[in-house]
DNA sequence: TATGAATGAGTCTTCATTCAT
DNA sequence: CATGAATGAAGACTCATTCAT
C-alpha cells in the first residue's frame, strides 16, 4: 500500500468518524476528542488532516455530497420512457436514495443549520445552491421534454414546477425521517400522479 | 400593573431578546451574556425566569409557535369559496405568513436542528409533530370537502395529498429564504394550479 | 469599601501575582492557571480583569513603570547643589532605586525581550522609548546647566553624554543583578568622579 | 569529504537556521518544525544532532559566542599606540562588531532573558560571566598599562572603570539597536574623550 | 541516517451557572 | 427581586518529542 493511499485512507477514517459523531450528537455537541476516539487516533492526528473543527465539518459535507449524489446521478443517467415515467422514476429514486442513507439525514440538517450561523455559511450555501440548481435543471429539462413531445400542456412554467417538485421531494423525506409511520414512497407516488395528471395536455 | 403582569412582561422581554439573538447567530454561538445585554437585564436575572439555556431555547420555540401559528390560524378560520379556492388561499397565506416573519426563519432552522441532537429532542419533536398534524388535518379536510362536493376526483388519497402539499409549502418558503431571487408566491400559485387541475373530477 | 475600590484591589492582586510569577519563571513558562492560583482566584476571574495573557503582561509592565518610576521621579525632583553633585545624586538614586526592587529586575528583562518578538512589541517599545527620553532629558538638562554655570567645558555634547551615562547606569545595575559580588554603588561613584573630572572646565 | 565533516556541516546548518529563526521570532515563538523547514531537513533530523529544543538554544548560544567573540578577539590582539588610543580602538571595535551582526542582537536579548527563567539559567550565566570577565580584564589591563606609563592618574580604580566602560559599550549598542536614529559610534567617541580626559594624569 | 506521521500533555480562553449583596 | 463578580469545567488547538520505516 502506497504512502498516498495510506494517508487518504486515514483521512477518510477520520471523516467517517466525524460524520458519525456529528450525525449522532450535532456539530456543537461533538468534541474533537470524541471524534479522535471514534476514529481510533490521537487528538493531534486530526489536525494533520484538517486545519480546524470547521474545516473538518466542511470536509464531511463535501465527502457526503460527493458520495451520495454521485451515486444518485449514476442512477438517474439511465432514465428511459416518457417524460412522465422519467419524473416518477426520479421521485422514487431520490426518496430511496435518502432512505438508504438514513443515518446521514441528521447530518444534512446540521449542514442546513450551518448555512444560517456558521463561519462557513458561504461555503455551505454555495454547495447547496449548486446541488439544487443541478437537480432543478434535470427536472425542468424533463418537463420541457414533455411539453415538446406534446405530453404536457405548453402553458405550464417548467422552472416553477421543477422548483416546487424538488422541494416537495425533500419535504417528504423530511417527514419520513421525522415520523416513522409516514410512508414517503407511497405518498410521493400518489402526489406525482396528481401533478402529472395536472400537467397533461388535454385530449 | 399587577405583579404578575410585570413579571410576565419581563419574561417576554427576555424571550424576545433570546429569539432575536438565536435567529441572528444561532443557539450555540449566542451566549447568555449577550441575551441579557440585548434584553437590558442582568445575566443573573435570566435565571429567575428560565432554568437553563436549553430551557430558554425551548421557551423561545413555544413562544414562536404560539404567536405565529395563532395568527395564521386566525387568518385561515375565515376561509370561503370552493375547496380549490380555499387551498389556494392557504398556500398564499402560509407563504405570506412566513415572509412577514422572515427574521425568525433562521430560528426555525435552529429548532429543526435541535430535533436531531439536542437534549430537548423529544420536546421539540412533539411540538413539531403536533403542528404538522394540525396543518395536514386542515388541508386534508379541505380535500375531503372537495371530493364530497364533486369538485375533486374520489380516487385521490386526501392524507397523502395533504402531506405532500404541506411539504411543498415548507419547501417553497425554504427556497425563498435561501435564495433571494426566488419568487415563492408566484411559484406556489403556478404549482397549485397544476395540482388542483390534477385533482379535478373529470367533466 | 466601595465597589470600585474592591474591584481595583482585586485587579492589583492579580497584577502583583502575575508580576511575581513572570519574574520567577518568565512570561512563557508561566501559565494563567499558576497566576490564578498565586493570586488566590479562579482561572476565569483573571479574564474579568484583563482580556488576554498578553494584555496581562502589558498591564504588569504599566504597573511596574508607574510605581517604580513615579517614586524615582519624586526623589529626583528635590535635587540641589552644583550640577556635578546633582548628577552624582542621580546616579546613586537610580542604582538604589533598582536595588530596592531587585525582585522585579528579571521582569524588566522579560519586558526587554518582549520588545524583540512579542505581538506587543510596539506598545513596549513606545513606553521604553518614552521612559528613556525623559531620563536622558533630565541628565542632559543638568549637563547644560553645568556648562552655563561654567562648571563644565562648553565643547562637550550634552545629549551624547546623557545617552551614554543613562545607559551606563542601567548596565551597572545589570552587572550587579547578574553578579552578586559586584558593587554597583561604589563602581558608579568612581566612574562618575572620572566622568565629571573629564567634563570639568579647565582652571 | 569525510563522514565527520559531513555530519558537522549539517549540524552547523541546523544551528544557523535556529539562530535565524530565534533571532526573528524569539525562542518561544519558534517551533522545531519551522527550524527544520528553514534548515531544509526533516523534523526528526534535528534530534539526531541536539537532544531537545533547550539544548538547541544553548548550542546556538555557544556557536554565536565562539564565532563572534573569536573574530573580535582577533581584531583586538593587534592593538597599538598609547593606552588611550587602545581604549578608543576597543570601543570602536566593539560597536562595529555588533553593528555587523545586527541580525543577532535580538538573539542576545533572548539569551539574556534565558538567564532569568530558563532551565538552562546556570549554563547561560556561566558563559556570560566568563565573557564579561574576559572583556573586563582586557580593559582593566589597558588602564593599568596607562597608569604604569604615567598616562592615567594612579588614584583611579582600574577594575571599577573597566566594569563601567564595558557596561557603557553594551548600553550604547543597545540604544543603537533600539533606536535607529541613534549614532552609537559618535556618541562613544565623545563619551570616551571625556572619560579619558577624566583619567588623565595632571600636567 | 533521515524522515515525518502520530501523539497527548499542556495552554489559553469561553461561558453557563451560582450566590452574596 | 435583580445583579454581576466569581468560578471551573470543558474545549479547540499547538508542538516537542518519539519511532517505525
Amino acid at each position: 500500500m502506497s504512502y498516498r493511499t495510506a494517508r487518504s485512507e486515514k483521512h477518510e477514517k477520520i471523516i467517517r468518524a466525524a460524520a458519525r459523531m456529528f450525525a449522532q450528537k450535532g456539530f456543537f455537541n461533538t468534541s474533537i476528542a470524541e471524534i479522535a476516539a471514534e476514529a481510533g487516533v490521537g487528538k493531534g492526528t486530526i489536525y494533520e488532516y484538517v486545519s480546524s473543527k470547521d474545516d473538518l465539518f466542511f470536509s464531511v459535507f463535501e465527502w457526503i455530497s460527493e458520495n451520495s449524489w454521485a451515486q444518485a446521478r449514476i442512477g438517474l443517467s439511465a432514465l428511459s420512457g416518457t417524460a412522465s415515467e422519467k419524473i416518477r422514476t426520479i421521485g422514487r429514486s431520490v426518496i430511496e436514495q435518502w432512505n438508504s442513507m438514513e443515518e446521514y439525514y441528521a447530518l444534512m440538517m446540521e449542514f442546513w443549520c450551518a448555512t444560517t450561523s456558521s463561519q462557513l455559511r458561504d461555503r455551505f450555501k454555495d454547495v447547496f445552491d449548486h446541488m439544487y440548481k443541478e437537480f432543478r435543471a434535470l427536472v425542468s429539462g424533463l418537463i420541457i421534454e414533455g411539453i415538446e413531445r406534446g405530453e404536457f400542456r405548453s402553458d405550464i412554467d417548467p422552472e416553477a414546477m421543477a422548483a416546487a417538485l424538488v422541494g416537495t421531494f425533500d419535504a417528504l423525506v423530511l417527514q419520513d425521517w421525522f415520523n416513522e409511520s409516514f410512508d414517503a414512497v407511497n405518498t410521493a407516488e400518489q402526489f406525482l400522479s396528481v401533478v402529472i395528471q395536472g400537467m397533461k395536455a388535454p385530449g
